[in-house]
DNA sequence: CATGAATGAGGGTTCATTCAT
DNA sequence: GATGAATGAACCCTCATTCAT
């Protein structure tokens, strides 16, 4: 039976594992990669500073972890909307929302994601990188299509707005839960879809 | 008269020392400031690591200096808006072009105000939110304004209207030079200019 | 009776025991006592690093045991030797045959008790060394014995010569395996009995 | 005036930096590679850790100069002997009290040598390797050499010669002044050579 | 002003060792 | 016996900073 065995597959100690790359993706979003002590992500855990290297070969393979945590399942996301059957405006809204729901979900590796990933030992930042653009090239194509099927404007920059809307959505990282009241992602997204798309309809 | 003020302030061997502060700049902006080594900076200067004390009193001091070179005239130049008799249209065309100019004159300077002003000692940093948080609620104010003259919409969230504005602008930071072509700021400005009015056009 | 004595010693869970302290032969020989990693040697059976410490309660004590083994039973074959009938010419063969044998058998435990026992623990080394004096005062005597029986020249200085034949042999270590063709242990020592008799011959 | 600037080549900090190396050597050579501590080098030169990498830029290439040094001008000389015009007896001579005469000038240096080399870094030990290579061949070489002109024996196997040579010569460095009574370094290649060739003699 | 030299605190990392399971 | 997990001391090394020259 495969399956018993797969289903056997013992998740084992990733739990604890898990927190430590939580304390990392903490640590590294609030100070920075290097502003970041291992002794500090290990405080967190409840662990010495010694130990975290039973988890990490390195510091800096936990950046790496918590990057490739942080860029997740946003190209997927993005994907999946850009092949559906939706109009134009609504895959417009839909990937507002696929890139701002993990702000919620998991800040800290976002943050980190977007900020400290030029710090990653040169193998993984490429890596990720390409991911990057491959991101900006779909929603560079998703707006085109847009002007395509006449839902935009055809006089847009398409890159420039890829690059809009990136830009406006990572910002959110920044300030959300701190700052704009209580709104929810949901709102947000919707106020930003809205204006976007007043924005730059034909 | 504000180029009395200028005039007044010393400049003595302003020369000299403004080199070793836009080593300073860039190498924040290039590798963070806890990424940044002194060494490197002053080789950047071509003088050596202990000669960087005669312009400094400490690694903090830079930054917090770049940092408050980077911070430089947004808020005059904001209020100065703020206060002419434009319409509300092109206070917003105004305000975004303030924020985009440094971009090509300071990228450094703002890049790092922008990304690393969170490690200055507390002093400065309070002192430099204080001045953040007052741009926010300035520019807030001017899109408030728009709306009581009927020039936006009146369903507008105001504060996260500055917060997309400011997201969007300090985004151009990450890829202008890198990305885009070669569009010159004044072109990216009008670009969102207009988005930006027509998205939220009353 | 010999093989008595070898009898009586307690066998106990020898067997994994064994390939413990061949691991550890084999890697302090490679790296050096503080080169060597506990883990590695736990790799080389086959178990975890933990583990070892069923079998030795330090790493120290393991470099005793290596050691020991190492140091084995060139004292009593010498002495065999010496208290045996044969001729000084013979005895001097012999000697350097008992010597040079160990090389083929236990290569890591030799080479690991030449170039580690000074990283040994103060009573063991001391210990050892008493050995090691011990050696070479048997050797000195072997070779004083053959000059009062005139096979010898009359004026060798006998530690010199001990220490040249123990220095000769020990070397045999450093590139056996590796480099002179492939000479059988038999035929180095009598190549270098041959060359030392010729030479000190009366 | 060139020569001017030659003389005029400033040795420096030269002086403080030899002090170094000498610790380095003394402390390699006392406790192994991995068994010597950076902190125990600086003790003995009067500077903290720390201090240290103002000199050399890891331990490794602490190790790696004391090795340089160790292996000095090893091979100049006996190819220098090889070159001469005396007869193969004076050569074989010559070539070992070529071979013994650093023992009593920088111990420590070559002591490393001999026994630390193996944890070089990987460019360093290959590129000592080759030399080491070549000494043996050439030493291999002058006995070669004897044999064609009908003094030495010409049923040697002439690398095993060599290797017996160098194999010899290494031990002395083992106990040099610590036992054979207080044989000067000329007395002892005298007994040496005298011996070898003895042995050897056709 | 600038430097060579040194510092000392702290960094990330390794490793022999322990221990409950 | 063996393991996964953890430890804590020590390690090599970096770096902002100081200071006599």
């Amino acid at each position: 039976m495969p399956s018993a065995a797969l289903a056997a597959k013992p998740t084992k100690y990733d739990a604890r594992r898990d927190a430590v790359v939580d304390a990392a993706a903490a640590v590294f979003a609030e100070f920075g990669y290097h502003g970041a002590g291992t002794g500090l992500i290990a405080g967190r855990v409840g662990i010495r500073q010694g130990s975290l290297y039973y988890y990490f070969a390195s510091k800096e393979e936990a950046l790496s972890e918590v990057c490739l945590r942080g860029v997740g399942d946003f190209l997927t996301g993005l994907e999946d909307i850009a092949q559906s059957t939706m109009p134009a405006n609504e895959k417009l809204h839909a990937a507002i929302l696929n890139h701002l729901r993990p702000v919620a979900e998991r800040p800290d590796y976002v943050r980190t994601f977007i900020t400290q990933r030029q710090h990653l030992p040169d193998a993984s930042r490429r890596s990720v990188g390409r991911q990057v653009r491959q991101y900006e090239k779909a929603l560079t194509e998703l707006v085109r299509q847009g002007i395509a099927q006449s839902a935009f404007r055809s006089d847009l920059d398409c890159e420039l707005m890829a690059l809009a809307i990136i830009g406006e959505c990572n910002a959110v990282f920044t300030w959300y839960g701190k700052r704009a009241k209580a709104l929810s992602i949901a709102q947000i997204a919707d106020a930003m879809a809205t204006r976007f798309l007043k924005g730059i309809a034909a």
